[in-house]
DNA sequence: CTGAAAGCGCTAACAC
DNA sequence: GTGTTAGCGCTTTCAG
């Protein structure tokens, strides 16, 4: 097995002790230009790499992140994960990502076992599931900086990144409306999560602020965010068979988006042609639709960045911060 | 900060050694069963988790291995994920994912970083840029188990997994040749690379069998698998401006198929109808799409849990393993 | 300027 | 059955 060179094993080939050595790699201020050359010119033969488990045992850090997300097949969150992974490979910190595929389960398991793990800090977007967010909280508590993006805890005082939810649900509503649609339904993802509240909230306004009333019937939730398709074939099938059927859809997410398109597809097409569909979406594919999808789109990348620079400022900062900030980031709307 | 509960302290409150805390609470076969349940409860009530930061210090494994993609938004590629995932977690390993984005330099550095963080073992699908894999071979020759899948080094003796990428790539063009094409253009990422040597002999089959001749014009390869637009797009462009033109093209690869409907579409759809496609995908989404895509679908997700189950025996097994394993998988012809 | 020694949290001979 | 001790590879006082 693999086994690497130690600062033991440079120290006996030089003769030197494993501190001298230690000093001569990183520190220098105090060891003689002579020893140092010495040192770092062996270290560069025999390809040394100080064991960054050692490290992480002596200083209490990992020099990684964690990343907890619903899937990475949703474009938001790939597109999310580059921008993170842009600023923490340039600081030196490593990312671990893992997926909770919008189950609460799943999400506790996976904080557990990065905390466990050692993580310095913790990037999340609650699970479609998650009502209760004890497990975080507990871990924020004894001091792990986590920065939530996209899908917030109102309840845990830290950072915070999100798009503006409200304004762009707005404007995908009022697009709706302004192209002549009335009965226009949201589809949404589990009720109780921010992004699906902040985003019902742009809904409801923009048809208050044209007059039209809000019914009820036309708003469906999918619990697990439309993980499930019968959880999306089911809840566009009640919309279908209403006996005041809507004539548009304002769709909340990147999955049910799809989702509903596919269900649409599966469809008769004429139950398409008076059917309109304006959808939050981070697909690069949306142009390539054989329905017209106008789209709500993040910007995932820039969140992703601003999230991690945020965490490496709490994971670095020398004093506990107490001043968090909360950001919210415009979308664009792509009329289709 | 977050200072969780020790061996020590337990054997403090306990009034043991840290030793017969460490053994009640794995070992066991000889603690005195009062022992071990006073420790075992104690542990349960100030929620003891061992660190595995120590654990990996000492016993010379971290329970991670690596994975190194070119790009999570690659469906082929997370859903390969889903299965590493799926095997891993099951049997307590840790998943740490990483990305290339086709670059050979990330390459290099992804599994360094890897290797020095210490992973247990390495899933790796080589970037479209990497002829050279001497980084790997260096790390495989010193003992870190490595299993290849999709994109394979031949030179490497380890277990690998692929999909029957010849045969996938037959059928496809053998589907377009039933349907009337006969000058068919072909559209592949790096040359160099396992899937694109393997797919280009499945097409070459294909027209040989009907015997129709090669026209080396008519293969083209985009050097980084089409990460960049302008590469899918100078590459159809040229297709498009031969004096010949053809009149299908087999894509092979997801992005590229993307990338070629793209340019198809930045063009007038007459282009469209009289050049028809079919490629290697393995998008949910093709059946919304305005062009019908003729796919080749791999098993993704199984891909991904064979490579992890080889990994994981490599990893575990006691003695040396010298039997090395080549599974290819068969693929899944969609017509559209 | 350099070395000896302690210690991060855990495991495993080796006593007794 | 349980405690003592050493040691994984590294950093960091504390002495000289």
């Amino acid at each position: 097995m693999f086994e690497p060179a130690t600062l033991k094993d440079i120290a006996i080939a030089l003769g030197l002790s494993t501190s001298t050595v230690s000093r001569a790699l990183r520190d220098t201020y105090e060891i003689s230009p002579k020893t140092k050359k010495l040192v770092l010119e062996y270290a560069e033969k025999i390809n040394y790499r100080p064991n960054p488990i050692a490290q992480s045992l002596k200083e209490r850090r990992t020099k990684s992140i964690g990343v907890i997300v619903s899937e990475v097949a949703n474009q938001y969150f790939s597109q999310a994960i580059n921008g993170i992974e842009s600023i923490a490979y340039d600081k030196g910190y490593h990312v671990i990502i893992t997926q909770t595929h919008e189950s609460y389960e799943r999400e506790m398991i996976n904080t557990q076992h990065l905390a466990s793990r050692g993580v310095d800090g913790l990037l999340i977007s609650l699970s479609a599931e998650t009502k209760d967010t004890g497990h975080l909280s507990a871990l924020h508590d004894k001091g792990l900086p986590i920065v939530f993006f996209d899908r917030i805890a109102e309840e845990i005082h830290t950072h915070k990144i999100s798009a503006n939810n409200e304004k762009g649900a707005f404007e995908a509503t009022e697009h709706l409306i302004r192209a002549g649609y009335k009965k226009i339904a949201h589809l949404s993802s589990s009720a109780h999560l921010s992004i699906s509240i902040e985003r019902l909230r742009g809904y409801t306004k923009a048809l208050n602020q044209y007059g039209i009333a809000l019914n009820p019937d036309y708003i469906k939730n999918c619990p697990h965010g439309g993980m499930f398709q019968e959880e999306t074939e089911s809840a566009v099938l009640e919309l279908l068979n209403l006996k005041e059927k809507p004539d548009a859809i304002f769709v909340a997410g990147d999955r049910l988006s799809m989702g509903c398109l596919t269900v649409f597809k599966s469809l008769n097409v004429d139950a398409l042609n008076d059917m309109a569909i304006a959808g939050f979406s981070n697909s690069d594919m949306l142009d390539l639709l054989k329905y017209p999808l106008t789209s709500v789109r993040q910007p995932a990348f820039e969140m992703g960045q601003i999230a991690t620079t945020m965490l490496l400022q709490l994971i670095e900062s020398k004093r506990p911060v107490t001043e968090f900030e909360n950001k919210v980031l415009d979308t664009k709307l792509f009329l289709r």
